[in-house]
DNA sequence: TAATGGTTTAATCATTTGGTTAAACTTGAT
DNA sequence: ATCAAGTTTAACCAAATGATTAAACCATTA
């Protein structure tokens, strides 16, 4: 089970990954994250200097790992409600993968100490999308609304479910795979809604 | 600007509100709560005993202050698209006043050590509103879908944005007034969404 | 084999932090 | 005025924690 074949510097940055994304920032002890890495302590500060300078390798790597693929599904050619569908499927499984990160981004944005990390997020998938969507309405294919509400509202329907899966799982007394098979559902209900939504 | 009318027990839960919903509990410090305060630190023991006890009054509190509210909204008569549609202001209102309320209350149940404080959270609403949709579904006044996606979906469309607020200020390039503006003019956008959805 | 440079470890440090304590202060009743 | 009870304060404590250091270890190379 130990990961025999990872550098040190690797072992750090997955263990780190675990435990900032379980107990976030404030919550982390390098000394946990040493444990679970299964290295001495001081190996953290020789690698990555600090706390902080560990968190932010964290996050930039955290940050690739996602937006990428959003970037996949909103640059392929098509209707704005082919992108968005394509979307949903496609951040639907990645937080099904990867459930904690939502919150743990969340977090830091919302950190004072952090505010800066913000610029870390690309923005110019939204650039991307809008004027897809004014494309497809001055041709009559989509209904009239306000694009930005729009991404939004997809956006929340998809993650917030995962957000609030403990609320979800204590309210509906479901299991954690029941919860896994209601997410593989949502997928094709929200496509429905959003189709219900744009089409005119 | 100083409230001097509260008592010692008064200051101390409005500055421990203030500080836990701001810095969330591991990033919050009892000496911060009571410079806030104003008061000496030794008070907060005094009255409250420890760290972990104010946290749960505070989170009392604020689950307190929301609740009811979503019952008020899910209790009147009417269709179930009305309660819907009634909820969806109520909480956006509710929100914009209380805009670091959700993020405090999904760390707090997600964190490992507070799962127990999930129970503090009322679930008869679903119960309650849950039943409305089956039996307009049956007069088919609503389209045929699953409500519990459905409401999931409600919920996520309400909060995202307040949780999101600052990668979206950054996005837009927009200011904080702007961003009230955006969510009041949300209510109706989300009004429209959800009509189209469950009008059959 | 001996020297060199990078890596790992145990021990230690300084600071922070939640919590305690004993004394001082305030208030209301007698 | 005095006493008693509740309230407030400064000083202090012990544990935790991020960070450092000096020595030990290991592998490569001359």
């Amino acid at each position: 089970m130990e990961s025999e074949e990872l550098s040190t510097e690797e072992k750090i940055l997955k263990a780190a990954m675990e435990v900032f994304l379980r107990d976030g920032y404030d919550g982390s002890r390098m000394q946990d994250i040493a444990d679970v890495a299964g290295i001495n302590k001081a190996l953290l500060h020789y690698y990555f200097r600090s706390k902080d300078k560990l968190f932010e390798k964290v996050f930039d790597f955290k940050i690739q790992s996602f937006f990428p693929q959003v970037d996949a599904a909103f640059d392929q050619e098509g209707l704005f409600i082919d992108k968005i569908t394509f979307f949903i499927e496609a951040y639907i499984h990645f937080l099904r993968k990867n459930p904690f990160l939502p919150l743990f981004v969340l977090n830091t944005v919302n950190n004072k100490e952090k505010a800066n990390f913000i610029k870390k997020i690309p923005i110019g998938i939204a650039h991307k999308i809008i004027p897809r969507y004014y494309a497809d309405l001055k041709e009559g294919k989509v209904r009239p609304l306000d694009p930005v509400q729009f991404i939004m509202t997809v956006m929340g329907m998809c993650v917030f479910p995962f957000l609030a899966k403990p609320i979800f799982v204590s309210m509906l007394k479901i299991e954690d795979h029941n919860f896994d098979m209601i997410m593989e559902a949502r997928i094709n209900e929200l496509k429905a809604y959003v189709k219900l939504i744009l089409t005119p």
